[in-house]
DNA sequence: ATCGTTGCAAAATCTTTGCAACAGG
DNA sequence: CCTGTTGCAAAGATTTTGCAACGAT
């Protein structure tokens, strides 16, 4: 505990620079902001927006075209993953190496994460059987979730 | 044979009066363009700018704004689905109720379409193990098609 | 001093909308 | 006729880019 201050200010500088990347103040106030994420479990998932007013209301000055900057950078680096949930924007994750699909709740926006082997497999299949050499795929399951259910109900009774 | 002048224009009529939609002149084009595409088996998948400039190649007049509000109403008439494969434009299909999944070149943004029941049935599960109500999903395989892996290959050679 | 990085504003892209003119039933 | 539909231009939303100022080595 007593090495945090430090602690905190190297690990993102150390990954910054272990991927090709100058360690620069926004480029580490938005990879902070996604290892947060990434620990306390459940906003993984950050749009261009979501960091920018993030990074606001922290009252640090930083430029929006800067943030989707640094969003590109970082996805080419391999830190990041970009998604396209529903239509509009993309939204980006930490890319911690194991893949695995999602589940988003229409209501609310929740996301899950879910991983299936035989369906991976499938698609393997499947591609090799249309002569097509897969190189990624997407595959996003959407409903309602648990609480938006139960919400639902109490809102009907 | 001898009915096909008159069967090509009044299809797209009663499709159209079917659903709830007035047969105006912009919905029959757009309709038929679908049709067309449909049949012809190839170029299912077609976007708004596709079909703009196919009615303007055809000399039909029509504002980009009308082939937009055209295929909304479409697709919430359940003729047609909108995918959004890639991230940025939305292609439409027609809707013939055949529910499948698709494989998209990543070098020539051709669409292959397919269905598995096993990746079907898993994703209900998971759905139900996640605690969602699902109600929909959307499977994208991407990878290189066989006609570019021939011309990629011809390139090297 | 140099080269990458930032911030801002402007541009680009795709899509939607306000509004007056128009057209189907 | 009457209401829905169209076309156009303008507005929106998201993302990218040109460029001058800035900053770390």
């Amino acid at each position: 505990m007593s090495l945090n201050n430090e602690h905190e200010k190297l690990e993102p500088e150390q990954e910054l620079k272990n991927v090709g990347l100058k360690a620069t103040a926004p480029r580490m106030r938005i990879l902070e902001i996604f290892q947060k994420a990434q620990e306390s479990g459940n906003v993984r998932h950050l749009s261009a927006e979501d960091i920018y007013k993030q990074l606001v209301a922290e009252n640090i000055e930083i430029g929006l075209a800067t943030v989707y900057r640094v969003l590109t950078q970082f996805e080419t680096a391999g830190l990041i993953i970009r998604h396209y949930f529903g239509n509009d924007r993309a939204t980006y994750e930490v890319d911690d190496g194991a893949h695995h699909d999602h589940i988003v709740c229409t209501r609310c926006g929740r996301v899950e994460e879910f991983v299936d082997k035989e369906i991976e497999r499938r698609q393997k299949q499947i591609a090799v059987r249309l002569g097509f050499e897969l190189e990624g795929h997407s595959l996003s399951l959407y409903g309602v979730c648990e609480d938006c259910r139960k919400k639902e109900r109490e809102r009907k009774a």
